[in-house]
DNA sequence: CTGTTGACCAAAT
DNA sequence: TATTTGGCCAACA
């Protein structure tokens, strides 16, 4: 891995935490793993995840309350899926992130 | 080393 | 409400 261990440890710390029903934003993951200036960076990380990691990545949406990725892509199938197995609902393509967001401890 | 890309974001248009 | 803009920076070519 080339980003910071640091940085790349804290990230995997923090997404470890959230609870299965519950989303988080990059940006918001990333002020709390202590970098509020990496929201890119978070996505660099999940992005070279380990497949059997055993991580909830799926929990992770940008600050719009949208999935990152393209509406036709099977990644927006499959999180959009795993999301939905939560209780997660999209609508609209958008997630209420006022009901479902995570605040930490 | 330089330039581009992108699972991002907040503020300004 | 919708786009654009500027900032960010690791990964890659």
């Amino acid at each position: 891995m080339q980003l910071s261990d640091a940085l790349h440890n804290r990230v995997w710390q923090v997404l470890s935490q959230i609870p299965a029903g519950h989303v988080v934003t990059y940006g918001q993951l990333a002020r709390m793993a202590g970098a509020p200036q990496h929201a890119r960076a978070v996505g660099a990380i999940l992005r070279q995840l380990p497949n059997g990691s055993g991580l909830p990545w799926h929990r992770v949406i940008n600050s719009k309350g949208r999935l990152s990725f393209a509406e036709d892509s099977g990644a927006y199938r499959c999180q959009a899926e795993r999301l939905k197995a939560e209780g997660i609902e999209l609508c609209d393509g958008k997630i209420a992130l006022g009901r479902y967001r995570w605040h930490g401890h």
